[in-house]
DNA sequence: CAATAATGATCAGTATACCACTTAATTTGC
DNA sequence: GCAAATTAAGTGGTATACTGATCATTATTG
């Protein structure tokens, strides 16, 4: 299996030795450029709440699980565990999550949602889902269902060529 | 077309009204993931050359233009003008650009690649091509076709939203 | 049980990536 | 022809996102 999707990969490249020529016909470009459009969306649909797209991620996984170390809370969001330090550290100093030492592990910071997180996390919901949606709009059924397949499949690949890999999915 | 596309997206909307729910659900998130992927699959393969992604897509430019001012590069490799000119003036203090005002345009700063810039931009070109071939690797010859479609439908349609619309392409 | 390894956090530093505001030069519109 | 609008840069600020180093605590192991 994996050697036949290999083997069908290397007959692109050698169909199209120039298949990276131009910037529109590189997917690591595309990829940036995309990214930049979603945290427009997101950004544009929460207009004056003062919320990233990471700052929510991290808020939606606190909701979730009651309560998580800061380590557990990057992995699962996906960032350095550096970044989501310094996330947190912002959401704490905006009363949207609190911070304290494990009992059990004294090296551990244990993070809690605030009720005003909550109430951020359920008055933003329906704005990420419009820049979600806002952002797909132009893809026909089909083309939604293989895009999002395929962003899967190379995630779960590369996992480990990102600092943060993801351990858990919640 | 365009009513029909919208159509099609609202009827996945009304059959799962739950598709948010889970952050591997959201594309927005898989596309971060993505991104930052890619980055970490780049600066694996440019190991010790001390060039970032971004920096790479301004020397191309370059390359293939052989003089623009920091606006039209930063439109074109689809960045903020400030993110542009940060970079930019990395690249000029390490010797791969310069700079000048414009005779024409005495507002306006035109860049040049250097020697050395060009020498660097054709031993990282076969390191590039790797790390995207790497990225797309687990993808089947179609479903590369269809993520790429994608991935310009969703560009293109959404190229507002980023304040760096791309007016051009190389 | 003590030396070592692994782990969670922090700090300092660098590189995007953006916004708001300002300055200077050019275009425009009357 | 000159005021007004636009445009290219610059400045200062914030928020990711990462690396490398260090420190304290916990786990492992000889």
């Amino acid at each position: 299996m994996k050697n036949n999707v290999v083997s069908e990969q290397a007959s692109i490249k050698t169909v199209h030795p120039e298949k990276y020529a131009d910037l529109w016909d590189r997917p690591g470009y595309l990829v940036r450029r995309l990214h930049q459009i979603h945290i427009g969306l997101f950004t544009q649909a929460c207009e004056g709440l003062d919320l990233t797209a990471v700052q929510f991620a991290v808020l939606s996984v606190l909701c979730a699980d009651a309560e998580m170390d800061q380590l557990s809370i990057s992995k699962i969001v996906g960032i350095d565990r550096t970044s989501g330090a310094d996330v947190i550290k912002r959401l704490v100093s905006r009363g949207l999550a609190t911070r304290e030492r494990s009992k059990q592990d004294r090296r551990a910071l244990i993070v809690h949602i605030t009720e005003a997180g909550r109430r951020l996390v359920r008055e933003v919901q329906p704005l990420m889902e419009e820049a979600q949606d806002r952002m797909v709009l132009p893809l026909t059924c089909e083309e939604y269902e293989v895009f999002m397949r395929a962003l899967r499949k190379m995630i779960d690949a590369n996992n480990d060529a990102s600092r943060a890999p993801m351990s858990q999915r919640i």
